[in-house]
DNA sequence: CGGTATCTTGTAAACGTTTTCAAAACAAGA
DNA sequence: TCTTGTTTTGAAAACGTTTACAAGATACCG
């Protein structure tokens, strides 16, 4: 493998010289320069990455930590994360948990290792496990930032949605429609309404909206589960739709959810949307996708993403040192699948 | 930052015996071992991965390069190679080059300045640009592994699905299902039938069936195009559906297109199943997500992932040397979008 | 031409590991 | 106790860069 030593001796200057040449560094006559780069032509020069990463101690890798990779939301989310990245001149390694605490302390401890520059996680649950790993990266001075959670440590960045806001905008759009009794397919954790996580901000936005728009609303819950699957979906629907033949719309805080909803509902002979009013939460690839189309709340996930690249390049550029908390805001996005009750 | 250094002082030994308790070697006394890890406790000290790497010229990551991130094929395909890497101790360089050739370049470049250990392409198109690099790749001694298109390269490994039987599988499917004009909604490319890429293979398949197992098969190509996309699926669905009103199948050789294909039929007013059976390729997420739910060409796209993983692996340990071409084959999923003709 | 300021270049140290080589320590057999 | 052989350890070199520092070259001024 031809090193820096090569081009020094073919180019006759020393090492620095090439290095400068490499780096274009100012201070390089311009006939040296020229012969410098001729050199690196001729012998195929390329500097060693590994050299450069272990003296500067910079990587130029930042890691992306994601509960799910399967998903359309996790993925576009990687994607816009990548392509920020890739401008600025940062590569992702990219970490999937699957939701497997030890696997993310395992890519954790690579990514502390190879001394990443930064990190951006959307993690599973801010356990205490996760924040402690959190906080061992950020003494190492190691950058953090947090997508699609806001953490309960106070001086880390983090982009999310304003999840209160989008349930409160589904629930508006469906009392709007004139529905009262509303079926709301929510995970466990959300309705038990605790944590500041995003399944239980959209049920409090829910609630909310239920309480000051009509005072005729009656929400009725789905069964706990825990997944936000297509067949849990499916489960829910069938289970909710049998138990309440006069409900009259079903907001799915998934669109994923929305999906199996509509399955059931199918399987049961329902007409849609002209029997039952279905809403999604998400707005990712499929919703656009169903017969009939999907009504969704919708995030931006491309934003979310890109805000959440240049927030941690900032941070490690040192350009701004204080954490950002940026919030963003779903829209509705009316498409078939939601109707006025005649 | 605490090194091997601190910990050889603290623990009264040289750094070499650091060193051989980190990488647990053999030759170490149990005691100093033992007062080595206490050390190593003490400190918090974690090895410099910049600096082993640079030392061993081992990266132990492994480069994926995928021309785009956002379908559902592309993530699976990612998520199952980072699953396997992971096992192994390699790690994944997620490169996604949105079809772009600059952004291509600049990838393999990065790759091999960081000497990554070996690169799993799915390529845009095998240029020459592409084949260029991936031989300067090879001449670095990094391995190469192609999937989702066997390259022309001789020496490369590959992990490709069976394309042209694939396209016969599904052919078959709708002959024997009664259909006899049927649209095939394929690309540009493939129409053209010259190179071996997939989408040609399919067709081609899809051509062969026609031959041996019906004499009155009549094909209807779709009108030309290049990305297969729901919206393409659409317009494509629209124009034949209108121009062949005695058509009673069509065949869309990607599931997205088949979606779009769908709801171009339902647009038009047609009973699916009933006026139009409609088969897909790919077996993606949104296959069972549709109503009727979509039968399909369904590729093992995990095991493809897998395979190409472990095909790497086994040429970056030296474990085999000589490429290997894995040819995987599709398996028809029969679901309600497909029917027999009355 | 001497002096000063600026630009250009080379020398050599440093980064934190791994690994080779040889020395030291120990064990066992005589 | 002295060999001989084996196990354990440390000293030091090496990996390919970047960079601080100093020295050499050049330009400009009076």
């Amino acid at each position: 493998m031809v090193t820096i030593k090569d081009v020094a001796r073919l180019a006759n200057v020393s090492i620095a010289t090439v290095s400068r040449v490499v780096n274009n560094y100012t201070h390089v006559r311009p006939a040296v320069r020229e012969a410098v780069t001729k050199a690196i032509a001729e012998l195929g020069y390329r500097p060693n990455g590994l050299a450069s990463s272990f003296r500067t101690q910079q990587s130029n890798i930042v890691g992306v930590l994601l509960r799910q990779q399967r998903t359309p939301f996790s993925s576009a989310l990687a994607y816009a994360i990548e392509n920020t990245m890739f401008d600025q001149g940062y590569r992702v390694l990219l970490c999937s948990t699957n939701g497997d605490a030890d696997r993310e302390e395992a890519y954790l401890n690579t990514m502390l290792e190879m001394r990443v520059q930064g990190v951006i996680i959307r993690p599973s649950a801010a356990t205490p496990r996760t924040i402690k790993q959190v906080n061992l990266l950020r003494e190492q001075g190691i950058a953090v930032s947090f997508v699609d959670m806001k953490p309960k440590i106070a001086a880390v960045s983090s982009v999310v949605c304003d999840n209160f806001s989008g349930g409160y905008q589904g629930m508006r759009h469906l009392i709007e429609l004139g529905h009262r009794r509303i079926g709301v397919a929510a995970g466990s954790v959300a309705q038990k309404g605790g944590a500041a996580d995003v399944g239980s901000e959209r049920a409090r936005g829910i609630r909310q909206a239920a309480a000051d728009l009509a005072t005729d609303v009656e929400i009725i819950w789905s069964p706990p589960f825990d997944i936000a699957s297509f067949e849990i979906g499916r489960e829910i629907g069938d289970v909710m739709i049998r138990a309440n033949p006069d409900m009259t719309a079903i907001f799915a805080t998934t669109d994923m959810l929305a999906i199996g909803v509509m399955h059931s509902a199918h399987a049961l002979g329902l007409d849609l949307p002209g029997d039952l009013s279905i809403l999604g939460y998400d707005g990712v690839l499929e919703s656009s996708v169903t017969f009939p189309t999907l009504s969704t709340i919708a995030q931006p996930i491309h934003e979310m993403g890109q805000l959440a690249a240049t927030t941690l390049i900032d941070h490690m550029r040192g350009v701004s040192k204080s954490p950002r908390q940026v919030v963003l805001e779903n829209t509705l996005i009316q498409r078939a699948s939601t109707i006025p009750l005649p």
